[in-house]
RNA sequence: GGCCCCAUCGUCUAGCGGUUAGGACAUUGGAUUCUCAUUCCAAUAACUAGGGUUCGAGUCCCUAUGGGGUCACCA
């Protein structure tokens, strides 16, 4: 069966990760089953409009490798794709719904309701509209209407009955009539509330199912009823869990850390291994297979397999385990594409300089071979390997704290220097520098460790780097011993 | 508070009446080693509680407890 779905994001400000997910899960539904994934702009708050808001979503979609089939940019067969060039069509159906007596106007001001909130509030009962207008006659109504007061269509919710309805994850799901609201469908500004506009679009685009977080379980009641007043055949409804901090039963934060989902290509993790973690947040194959590309994806998944639990957790040390992975098991080639990639598009936000950049290719390539399986983000790279391309800056302490004093560190980088200088250029390899290094070591007693941390040290500035003689080689001759030479001078 | 939902290792989870309760992350130990990583091997570790149903319950039912969602002219 070919499912039409659609994410319907609301530019309020910016896209949350969460929203990715649901995105990715309606994509791989519409296209697994060769139908259509629509993107619909739900801009019916005014006051909360962020602009730009739709051109960054659409752009972050795309960055993840996402598509759809219409949407706001591109159009389509239900134009047009933006809520707000919709009113016509919403008000149409709320008076279609007053005329059946499903529907009714309503008069009150903000103010009484507000009080209204208030005093059921304090008296612990349900807060809910006391239906003051629901039996204003045809009369008031029209006078009202006339003299240009402000009102609101309200939905006229039947009581004392179990609104019933199945939900895909959860199974039947049954709310008594009584707690429900009766919600507003059309604000005094004339635009639809979520609740009449997703209904209306969601029957004329012909969505087939509707995904959201499970924050919309307690509405769904109210989209049933649309449903039934209109005489409309109801999508499938899929309530996905919502997302939570690991160690926390709250709900994602800012404070623990990127909760947007184009902060996470900022701060150098890499789409496909953000889009691995995101397809595990509340679904799972049941196999042991974690690691999918989209398109496996498009393949395996299914909403049978959708968790039923409240929350998934959003484990942020999984996810870098992750982005880790996926750096080590991209080619060579590739890795220093999406090197490239993240500097060019951030590296001036993030405050951290390319050097590379400005550096031979094949020199590079061997650089980025040595420090890969230290990079667990795109924008380690450049602090892993600035040693490579400029001097660093050393520490006389530091320097003297591997051998224990600093004659002997002097000694060592003067003895290793000597050594060096008499490899000759084409000798300058892995292999001979290791075996000269480890003849000296003998031949002047010192320990594996103090000798090669000192050089270590000395050369790089740092004290964990890729394998020294590996370093070494590829610094070159002239480089590396003018570094001994400095780090003697300064030392002495 | 009303309504609704959920409940397995430290963490995320698999499990849909009979399993040595599986995997991943994390942690610890080992191998490799000049450091840091990577890789490989190993170890530790879980069914919220109490009642039922059943020959048999993590799995089905009830209750308690705990957690969450939601109660707008926001989505």
């Amino acid at each position: 069966m070919k499912m039409r779905t659609r994410m319907a994001p609301s530019p309020t400000g910016e896209f949350h990760i969460g929203s990715l997910r649901t995105a990715l899960y309606d994509y791989a539904l519409a296209k697994g089953s060769g139908g259509e994934f629509v993107l619909r702009v739900e801009d019916t708050d005014r006051s909360r409009y962020v602009e730009g808001s739709v051109e960054r979503m659409l752009k972050t979609l795309k960055d993840y490798g996402l598509s759809w089939d219409e949407g706001p940019d591109i159009g389509g067969p239900y134009n047009p794709y933006f809520q707000s060039q919709r009113l016509d069509i919403y008000k149409k159906y709320a008076l279609e719904l007053v005329e059946k007596g499903d529907a009714y106007y309503c008069f009150c001001s903000e103010d009484r309701l507000k009080k209204l909130r208030e005093e059921q509030t304090k008296k612990g009962v349900v807060t809910k509209y006391d239906r003051c207008c629901l039996n204003l006659s045809k009369e008031e109504v029209r006078k009202n209407l006339e003299e240009g007061k402000p009102y609101v269509i309200r939905l006229k919710v039947p009581q004392n009955e179990n609104i019933e309805f199945e939900d895909m994850v959860l199974g039947k799901l049954s709310f008594p009539s009584d707690d429900i609201d009766d919600q507003v469908l059309i604000k005094s500004d004339g635009f639809p509330t979520y609740h009449l506009a997703v209904v209306v679009d969601d029957y004329l685009m012909r969505i087939t199912h509707v995904l959201r977080g499970r924050e919309w379980l307690p509405s769904t009641p109210k989209h049933v009823l649309l449903y039934r007043f209109f005489g409309w055949e109801m999508p499938k409804f899929v309530h996905l869990p919502l997302l939570r901090e690991t160690d926390s039963t709250k709900k994602l934060s800012k404070r623990t850390g990127s909760v947007n989902a184009a902060e996470f290509l900022k701060n150098g993790y890499l789409p496909e291994a953000v889009l691995n973690f995101v397809m595990f947040l509340g679904w799972n194959p049941g196999t042991e297979k974690e690691i999918y590309s989209l398109e496996e994806f498009v393949k395996d998944f299914s909403v049978e397999k959708i968790q039923k639990s409240e929350m998934a957790a959003f484990d942020r040390q999984k996810l870098l385990w992750l982005n880790g992975f996926y750096i080590r098991n991209l080619s060579l080639e590739e890795l220093w594409g999406k090197v490239e990639k993240w500097n060019r598009e951030y590296s001036e936000e993030a405050g951290t300089e390319f050097l590379a950049g400005k550096s031979d290719i094949e020199f590079n390539m061997k650089v980025l071979n040595l420090v890969r399986e230290r990079m667990k983000r795109l924008d380690e790279f450049n602090d892993l390997v600035s040693y490579f391309y400029k001097k660093p800056e050393i520490d006389k302490k530091f320097a003297e704290k591997f051998s224990g004093d600093s004659k002997k560190a002097r000694e060592i980088i003067a003895n290793f220097t000597e050594a060096y200088e008499e490899i000759s250029n084409e000798d300058w390899t892995v292999e001979n520098l290791d075996k000269i290094s480890h003849s000296k070591l003998e031949e002047f007693s010192y320990s594996p460790k103090e000798a090669f941390m000192t050089i270590r040290y000395v050369v790089t500035g740092q004290e964990s780097t890729p394998p020294l003689f590996d370093v070494l080689a590829l610094l070159g001759k002239k480089e590396t011993i003018d570094r001994l030479i400095h780090a003697l001078s300064m030392m002495s």
